[in-house]
DNA sequence: TTGTAGGCGTTATCAC
DNA sequence: GTGATAACGCCTACAA
């Protein structure tokens, strides 16, 4: 077992000073060519290659960023984390990847763990405690030390940062007028509680899409489900007991369970009740009937936010005290019509 | 913008030396105590917190592990990586993960960036790639320089190391016996092109019992598909011209595409056919008829690998000369018998 | 052309 | 009790 090699064991074995040896290793033309081609041989031939953390020390860049989502096994967020990580990879980027699992404090622990230099910049999206307990204080610290940061999808107006979101309004609304110009009268919705800013934005857009045709705000075609729900009675006995004729859900985890008992209490899918979701992951395409959905595009959400992270983690090397300025993009959603509904 | 603060910034303003407020901020007894105090309140005030990667460069250890998976967005990977998350959160380690994409090129590339000293070990799953290629060179001198490694899922004999995998050739056997022992006769197998290690042990297993209870291997009855296939005409073609009553699939979205198509052609799931998958994700859950699937326990996959990682990385600092022992922990994958097969 | 010295932030050893 | 010094691995301005 040979051990990873430094410049000074070189410099050791071929008697020559370590800068010596980090000169010829690039190339620097202050070195003589055949101490240049001898250092080179033997550091080739020791697989020598230069220690990330001694560079980043000297540097303060470690070429990390971390990343912090509520949950990983879950399609949205496993497509946005890649779309960070093959941005990263392209800029020469790692990503640290820390799972909050919607707790508040293991948000702050893994936040203030890696804000101690292991990476140059956060992306993340609140957890769902955070967003209820409204406490950014975290957030705001690590902006505070000049630790660029980008949110996406579970925002917050708290804090002042870059941020990545879909429009979540105009995109319910959407799919609302949809259902509603398919002749659909009895437009349910399925949500989360309401703290989740995201569940209440598309709700928004429920709402102001029946407002404007004229159809009435019925609460008993609301179903809000806890966040991470298994039981199924709650549902059970929404679809057993309302007459509705469309369904709105705000992923598609709630919207391919509400199909099954739907279609399990008889109704036809899209003929009696029509479905929509968000998310648009595999769930939607391989449901039965294929489920149309909102589809928020979350590679491509990721790939934004990476960029806009490496490039205000890259600017500021240059300019140290520029004026700093925010910017929030707003990816569109997509409807991507299945069998779910009428086309 | 209070950028971090550091021992040195703290010795100036509080006009002691640098070792002193070290010391202080760890209690130690040599300083006394006003000085103590003194430095504790200031470093609390400044919210100083020691970094990361300078202690790294220290003490040799840098808390990270690097995980290499083929694919991100795939429900097995994601439930590894979240148990290897989780475990590693518990011991204090993050965890830097790296997407291969399937490229033995890609892989190499992270394995090499990660190994120079941005983590203390490696957990991965080979790329398909490098399974096909047969070339292990870079995880050899990984191992060779010190840097442990364990492999899990994807696995080979090449490399001598910890590995995690599951008994898939015992499952896929457990499986086909199941629906031989309901009845069936004619059980198909849908599987990937063979070079895939894990595919090819469930395969074996498929063979195997169908010799074991006599019945006849049938080369029409085997469906291999391209790993990321997208396209449905081999399978449309294969369900429409082949009689079979039972059908084996290596993951779950061969199995539940393959559903779709058969209910398509006026099968009946389980009366006409019978569908097993792998993996028991959302899918298999959700599907209709929800899958009968065998579980591979991703999740303590990963949280085992990462226990075996950690322990390994641990104890490398202790005892160094130790000779070296590697294990090969195989979890139980287990059946779970849902609605595409005869309870 | 090569080498020395200082520094990145920390800890540990040893001297005062 | 407190501080100076060396070291982790590397880079670079400055000497020689």
């Amino acid at each position: 077992m040979k051990k990873k090699i430094t410049l000074k064991q070189i410099a050791r074995e071929l008697e020559v000073s370590i800068s010596t040896v980090s000169k010829a290793l690039k190339n620097s033309r202050e070195i003589s060519k055949d101490t240049t081609e001898k250092i080179q041989a033997f550091a080739k031939l020791y697989h020598y290659k230069p220690n990330n953390i001694a560079l980043s020390l000297k540097s303060r860049r470690t070429k990390n960023i971390g990343v912090i989502i509520p949950d990983i096994v879950h399609h949205f967020f496993t497509t946005v984390f890649r779309g960070i990580e093959q941005f990263a990879d392209t800029k020469g980027y790692n990503v640290i990847a820390c799972v909050s699992d919607e707790s508040f404090e293991k948000e702050v622990i893994n936040m203030e763990l890696l804000a101690n230099g292991s990476i140059d910049g956060f992306i993340m999206a609140l957890s769902a405690e955070t967003q209820l307990k409204n406490d950014f204080h975290h957030l705001k610290e690590t902006i505070d030390q000049g630790m660029p940061l980008v949110l996406f999808d579970r925002v917050t107006d708290e804090v002042i940062c870059d941020k990545v979101v879909i429009n979540d309004f105009e995109a319910a609304y959407m799919a609302v007028k949809k259902l509603i110009d398919d002749g659909r009268k009895r437009i349910a919705l399925v949500t989360t509680e309401s703290y989740l800013n995201v569940s209440e934005k598309r709700a928004q857009g429920y709402y102001q899409a029946l407002k404007d045709h004229n159809l009435e705000l019925d609460k008993s075609l609301i179903l809000r489900l806890p966040y991470q729900f298994e039981d199924e009675i709650m549902s059970e006995t929404f679809f057993a007991t309302t007459n509705l004729d469309a369904v709105l859900c705000v992923n598609e985890i709630f919207a391919v369970r509400s199909m099954r008992i739907a279609q399990r209490n008889g109704l036809r899918i899209p003929e009696d009740v029509a479905f929509i979701g968000f998310t648009d992951g595999i769930l939607s395409k391989l449901a039965t009937p294929a489920l149309t959905s909102v589809a928020q595009h979350g590679e491509r959400m990721g790939e934004i936010a990476a960029r806009m992270l490496i490039e205000k983690i890259e600017r500021d090397d240059e300019k140290e005290l520029e004026e700093e300025t925010f910017r929030t993009e707003v990816i569109e959603a997509t409807l991507i019509e299945r069998e779910s509904t009428i086309n």
